[in-house]
DNA sequence: GGTGTTATCTTGTCATTGTCAAGATGAATT
DNA sequence: AATTCATCTTGACAATGACAAGATAACACC
């Protein structure tokens, strides 16, 4: 099925694109992004991301949800890896695969956060999106041993673990944790766990 | 020194440039800000703002700069306007003050914490983002009674409650708290306040 | 195997944009 | 009044997004 790349038909451009447009956009960020830049990188024509994502906004769109499942993979890598099962450090373990992801792909994190969701158009994106924060619902049902959806306090639990790491992964691939002149925290996951514990009290 | 707008001088073109920049960024977001748009609802030349601004990354570093300071404004006007002088309670005020200003100016909030603050070049942007670093940490040295910078248990404070409205602020203006068929929360403030504090506990 | 159909990719074009260069206008200074 | 300088305009060019039309190859069907 794939072709070779001196071939008319690319035989993966899809996915090539997308790989090209994860690379462009943690290079130069969304501003020095273009779809021409991503189409030269691959070898291929000006317009043939056009036939795959219609338009920038689609290529960038489908950028956001392979970004949105890699994320959801990494908080449950975290999680795997993790070899307690209390739901405090399975918890604790997600929201440091959420800062993992974070830090490894800060351009792709900030387009993933970037929209308003009611403003995304496409359904395969808002489906990804709504995966992460399942994940993080169903941490906060086993740690309060209740659904969020049905107990406003756990409600709150979600909203105020979600915010902590969401807050502190923002500002720490931004450089805003202190002075300017001040290194980040060296031990991240030490600072992060400490801030969550206070925001699961 | 005003003069009238069919003047061959403006007479306070930068002021209007910012004025409308805020404007059209509220209205299309960063992607859809352009200078010449911008230019254009002046009702000026295409390339008057160069002047001014040099380029349209100057232009959205002034965006960004008038709005660190409108940011801190926002942050003292609810202190102020918080009777109690309790450190809890100004630190709160300030925290719901931050909330205030993201949720009324959320294209402009995004666009001043888009970029990794060690790739910024403009002094002015720098110093106005640092400012508002030093309101927050100045709150915390007042409920702590010792400086973030000589306590390492404050600035771990800092970094709490700095993550946690931030966090907050950021996923309310992405309407990204709850479930997507659920509306944000109806009294913002008062989730604020729980989520502010777990972080100072 | 042959043929029509469809998906994929290319080329060409146009409006918009950022940036630069050169010039026009008017205010400030002397 | 003359000069200097800040401010704004006009014109140009390359890069970009978007669209239309055509070229190529994979595929379905007979």
């Amino acid at each position: 099925m794939l072709k070779s790349k001196d071939s008319y038909h690319h035989g993966d451009l899809r996915a090539a694109l997308i790989k090209a447009g994860e690379a462009v956009l943690a290079e130069t960020g969304v501003t020095g992004f273009s779809l021409r830049s991503v189409a030269k990188s691959v070898g291929v024509s000006h317009s043939a991301p056009a036939h795959h994502f219609g338009d920038a906004k689609g290529l960038l769109d489908a950028l956001a949800t392979e970004g949105f499942r890699r994320f959801l993979a990494a908080m449950q890598a975290r999680q795997a890896a993790e070899p307690s099962k209390d739901p405090r450090q399975q918890l604790l373990a997600s929201s440091q695969g959420y800062l993992d992801f974070a830090s490894s792909s800060p351009a792709l994190f900030r387009l993933m956060f970037a929209t308003d969701i009611s403003h995304v158009k496409s359904e395969e994106l808002a489906e990804a999106a709504q995966a992460s924060f399942m994940h993080l619902a169903d941490g906060v049902a086993r740690l309060r041993g209740v659904s969020p959806f049905e107990a406003p306090a756990a409600m709150t639990d979600v909203m105020a673990i979600w915010s902590t790491v969401h807050g502190f992964s923002e500002l720490y691939i931004s450089g805003r944790l202190g002075p300017p002149d001040c290194k980040p925290p060296v031990d991240r996951d030490a600072v992060l766990k400490d801030l969550i514990e206070r925001a699961m009290a």
